[in-house]
DNA sequence: CAATTGTAGATTGTTGACAATTTAGGAGCA
DNA sequence: TGCTCCTAAATTGTCAACAATCTACAATTG
């Protein structure tokens, strides 16, 4: 009989969970400063792990933190977007393409992926924003299966990203998508598995290509054209893809 | 007259960049425990500093830290630096492309990067070791150019695994390479400077790909022959690329 | 003698006090 | 009024002591 070590996570992890989820929550507005003593009070805890929990969400870019001055809550513009978007297009064409590749050689697992699959399924016409987060769920498991460590880690960067893009700019997926959500993410699977990388990475880009297409839902017409006269929003909808 | 505020680095960072050194110039080897009461005496400051720098080091990934048992410096293999040299070329190609077409908008100044490669002329048949770092600097500068700044700062990362790297399989570029070294970067200055940024991502790859040839020079031709057989490597090997 | 348990020393985790720095606002002055 | 300078409050930075945890090794048991 085998147990998983259950390695907990420090308190400073879990205070800059708590912190985190209260920023993508929106209890936390940007701009909003970050006061150690407060938090230490609120949490019933010291001021260092406080401090530790703030240098963490520093480094995921959710609050910027200047010498003396403390940490304020970051607030995100429609070019960090894109280039968030430009980041997981490439990060996760190289870890399909190695996912794919390691189905070749039969090392693939995606037990996982499939079940995180299985949990859109039955959310569809479900709650919009808890949608994208199993999306992002799903996303994440299957760069995971590409088995490369560093991708892997700053590709589960950009999602946090993302969180806080949809926070401010209130994205939601409509019922009507979750269909076509779930049928490219079958294809891709299939794709990957079949070990036909050059198709689950066209799948791929035109998924991120959707996904960008969803932030602008909420500009009009004419603000859309001009968003496509920049040169990252021309160079993410040029490459290779299957819709 | 508008001064830069000159924004001191606070003693954690600066106590990191020591650390990081250290590691660098292989003062400390890989394995080699990190303990916060030893460093805080040698620093002659406490142990707060001392933490803060260690988690810097750790989401470098310089060091490794585990709960209740502290930090101890981190060993790459091969595979990493596939990895990261993966990295490098897809994330260089967004910014290198994003650069050529602010080129075309003339919202691109160079001269930064052209004194970067001032500084690496000035070195050829110089200590290898040394030009490897300047080309990194060269890169780094050019990649900054593309004011993509989470790209700027994964690549930034990046070249401090490169720099692990370099320490621990002991790379050198020999004098005859710097020539051919220099030759490319200039042609891809000139490529982005003229806007053609197909060109000068072709270029962009055809160096990442030297550069992990580069680091296989330890190795023996069979070996060689083997590490051809991984799929990153035939990945990093099938791009579209100028020599 | 091998496997387990117990224990001391080493090391990290946490805390509250104090020092240094920044910020905001008012007093003084032209 | 508008400007500079100064001071007090708020806040972060640093420190050293103490608590919790881990590691290595000796003692114990079967």
């Amino acid at each position: 009989m085998t147990f998983q070590a259950l390695e907990s996570q420090s308190t400073a992890e879990l205070l800059a969970e708590q912190i985190r989820d209260a920023i993508l929550v929106g209890k936390l507005h940007p701009g909003d400063r970050l006061i150690e003593q407060d938090l230490s009070e609120s949490f019933k805890t010291s001021r260092g792990p406080i401090r530790e929990a703030i240098r963490i969400l520093a480094t995921e870019g959710l609050v910027e933190h200047r010498k003396n001055r403390g940490a304020v809550v970051a607030a995100p513009s429609f070019d960090d977007v894109l280039e968030v978007y430009a980041m997981r297009m490439s990060l996760g064409s190289i870890a399909v393409t190695h996912a794919s590749q390691l189905s070749s050689e039969s090392q693939l697992d995606l037990r996982e992926v499939s079940k995180k699959l299985d949990a859109m399924r039955n959310f569809v016409g479900g709650n919009p924003n808890r949608m994208i987060s199993l999306d992002l769920d799903f996303q994440s498991a299957l760069i995971a299966r590409g088995e490369l460590p560093r991708i892997t880690e700053m590709f589960e960067q950009t999602a946090i990203d993302i969180g806080v893009f949809v926070r401010f700019l209130g994205i939601k997926y409509d019922d009507s998508d979750h269909k076509a959500l779930i049928l490219r993410h079958e294809k891709l699977l299939k794709a990957i598995a079949s070990g036909d990388s050059a198709r689950a990475v066209a799948i791929w880009n035109g998924h991120i290509q959707v996904s960008v297409r969803e932030f602008m839902k909420p500009f009009s017409e004419i603000e859309i054209q001009e968003l496509f006269d920049r040169p990252l929003m021309k160079n993410l909808f040029e490459v290779e893809n299957v819709k």
